[in-house]
DNA sequence: GTGGGTGCAAAGCTTTTGCATGATG
DNA sequence: CATCATGCAAAAGCTTTGCACCCAC
């Protein structure tokens, strides 16, 4: 198994093609283009890490101009999950939380529960065993809920303090 | 792997250990001990499956006489959780789930995205996995989630599509 | 012009919290 | 009697929805 990163953003031409896979989407569903979806999905995919979305919405606010209301982010953001831009993520805690799943790789989280320190990781063994597992019930997997929780080496006693957060 | 069942409920001398367990960590963490608390208890250890916290009052106010007010099972689940009676779990969909893990078995959850049938499943090798993936970035595993979802073959038309993550 | 998209406000749900009252040790 | 537990109501998130208006096709 092996670690996997965050990565830098999109580059224009990435994001590019982002938009234009959005926009098949749109197209495909027999929806109009808007301005706003596509000031929301940039917004989205220039986001590092995991973030909610409020965040989001917040990071629209601040991008001057038009602001996309919350309400609108969240008729949006589903758009963008079937489109492949996002994956939601990180299911533990009460907010839906997104992150970019657009040319990145697959991955699940590691998270540890004294500093809140996330761990990306890939592992073909569990995928191979998940994708056994249905099979041999007979279902057809589509997706998966794989969040490890724990504590990280800095958090455990033999280390210093523990800060709550 | 191999599949997991939810199993008939507690008989009374089960249900005895389990209230006694309960009673332990009350006592170990020096609250008083209450009627109420172990009523929910009962009820939620009656239960088969994953039930909501309403469905669980429900269950409670069907009893009659006593009914445990909602805000009363909010505030004693988690304790039921940490005596080891029950578990949250399914943790896709908005409202917390729970479901018992006394004198169960550990398992996780395979679901059908058409039906909403659940199979309950155990997989040593994935559990070694996930063991050893937090070992490797140095964390103590406490805990984790882990939701396959799929559809079954029943949701299933004869023809079948294709849609692998 | 028709139908989708968005802003805004209000409603909806689930869960939490404050306070007065009642139970427990 | 000093706490803890509970009922009740109200608040507090987070998310959805209704409606009027705007924009794309």
């Amino acid at each position: 198994m092996r670690q996997v990163t965050s990565g830098a953003g999109l580059d224009e031409a990435a994001m590019a093609r982002a938009l234009a896979q959005l926009a098949a989407l749109v197209k495909a569903r027999g929806l109009n283009s808007s301005a706003t979806r596509a000031e929301i999905a940039r917004a989205a995919l220039s986001r590092r890490g995991h973030f909610s979305v409020e965040e989001l919405a917040t990071d629209l606010r601040a991008r001057g101009a038009k602001d996309a209301h919350t309400a609108t982010v969240y008729r949006v953001l589903p758009l963008l999950v079937d489109a492949g831009l996002l994956q939601l993520t990180l299911v533990s805690g009460k907010s839906a939380r997104y992150e970019r799943a657009f040319e990145r790789e697959h991955h699940d989280h590691l998270v540890c529960t004294g500093c809140g320190k996330i761990v990306e990781f890939e592992a073909e063994a569990v995928e191979a065993l998940q994708r056994e597992i249905a099979a041999r019930f007979g279902f057809l997997l589509t997706d998966h809920v794989h969040e490890l929780r724990g504590v990280c080496a800095d958090c455990r006693p033999g280390a210093r303090r523990r800060r709550a957060r």
